[in-house]
DNA sequence: GGACGCAGATGTGAATACACTTCTAGCAAG
DNA sequence: CTTGCTAGAAGTGTATTCACATCTGCGTCC
């Protein structure tokens, strides 16, 4: 299980940028706080300089900003930019999808909606939030990895990190149950090859909890400033 | 004119990032070759260490790849990624475009239309494909920024300046005469608030060549190891 | 004669050391 | 009491140094 034995990842740069990069998405960081390096990488138990070049790839990435002499600090919490970025996500989906509907095949298709089938089972409960996230997430990168466009997946990988904490307290609210079937009811248009169809759903949606945006995040900082169960769980994976 | 006095830009590592971004940009770095850190540092005048960050962010954002224990390298000329970038590319004009229909005000378009008009008025001849390039980039960005998403924005940006030395070595090939009409003419549709219509020429305007980017991709081979009259203009630029 | 192996060289990954900028606290002058 | 100035502290940016992995060439063993 564990595979530390025979991957000494030569990298420690690797596994503090994904440890700050996962304080960063989960608001253990909070925003627009700013990140003292020494104390960072102590707690860390690296030196700056791997630290540095993690977080220049997370600022490359637009998880952090660098700022001259100041370091970096989190991204602040802002809702015109989350709308942006899921503007953005939809857009990028729909797109994916469309080239999706043009190459994937049947059977790539039929898998997929059997994942899909699966995730249903799992508890619709506010403590597994976290887990039906993943899914969701894997369901929707899955889905784009079908268009064939290894530059798509990346950015959509991307984004849904830039999103996580936000969709993640979407989903406490127990949206869920329409979740499922729409992805269902996507593939089904896709396996028709309807994918004008099939755009328009997946458009409504991502889209569908844009105006509540506001909302999230207001819930998100009350959470970010009392708690942050995100925070504490994804600790517990990657330290 | 010249403001190095008052800015002297605090962080080397910066300039190192765009002096190093222009040589990935137009192959003075040959793709697939390593590099080199300690040579590379010393010809730019620098140390490892912010020379090293600037190759992070680079390869964060796709330019180079970064291997365990062997450094970096530029990313490999590879018609099927060249592909994919325009294909992403296209996709994320025509999104922005549909945006900036419903956002854009008719003054932005006004401006931006004589913008282009202007543009028309460049010489079209092999010596300056460079900057009929540029001014095309500006062009794009411009229609994008008016969707008043920054983050489109940004991933365009990152995107042009991958695709940029294939485009520049198509430029060449005086295709050019009729670009400048179709901006003008997505303009009028923009204009008109003809959503579709803008879109489906946007797609075909960047779509056109894609059939022709092996053959692209084989001029730009030649290019880099026989002269590289872009890398030395980027050169003169930046250093 | 070929394959394996073993230094030495080369080059990257990480840590330490140093320089310089920004922030802070305290004092002095008005 | 407020404002401005000035060391000192704190923290970032860069250089240097050390550690370790990979590559190369030559010699030896089979």
């Amino acid at each position: 299980m564990n595979d530390e034995p025979q991957t000494p990842p030569s990298r420690s740069a690797d596994r503090v940028y994904d440890q700050v990069k996962a304080m960063a998405v989960t608001y253990r960081l909070r925003p627009g706080e700013r990140v003292n390096e020494v104390e960072l990488a102590r707690s860390l138990g690296v030196s700056r300089t791997p630290l540095r070049e993690a977080l220049n790839r997370l600022a490359a990435e637009g998880f952090l900003i660098a700022t001259v002499n100041r370091g970096y600090s989190v991204r602040p919490l802002d809702p015109k930019r989350v709308l942006t970025l899921y503007e953005y996500r939809a857009m990028l989906e729909v797109g994916a999808l469309r080239l999706a509907c043009e190459r994937a095949s049947d059977e790539a298709l039929d898998a997929l909606a059997a994942f899909a089938a699966r995730s249903r089972d799992e508890p619709d409960d506010d403590e597994h939030a976290l887990e039906l996230l993943t899914l969701d997430e894997q369901f929707h990168e899955s889905l784009a990895r079908l268009s064939d466009n290894e530059e798509m997946v990346r950015s959509l990988r991307s984004l849904n990190e830039r999103v996580r904490f936000i969709r993640w307290i979407d989903m406490r609210k127990g949206r869920r149950s329409s979740t499922q079937d729409e992805h269902l009811m996507i593939l089904r248009h896709l396996r028709a090859r309807d994918a004008d169809a099939a755009a328009a759903l997946m458009q409504t949606h991502i889209a569908r909890r844009l105006d509540q945006i506001t909302d999230m995040i207001r819930a998100g900082f009350a959470e970010i400033y009392t708690g942050n169960a995100l925070a504490a769980k994804a600790m517990g994976e990657v330290a």
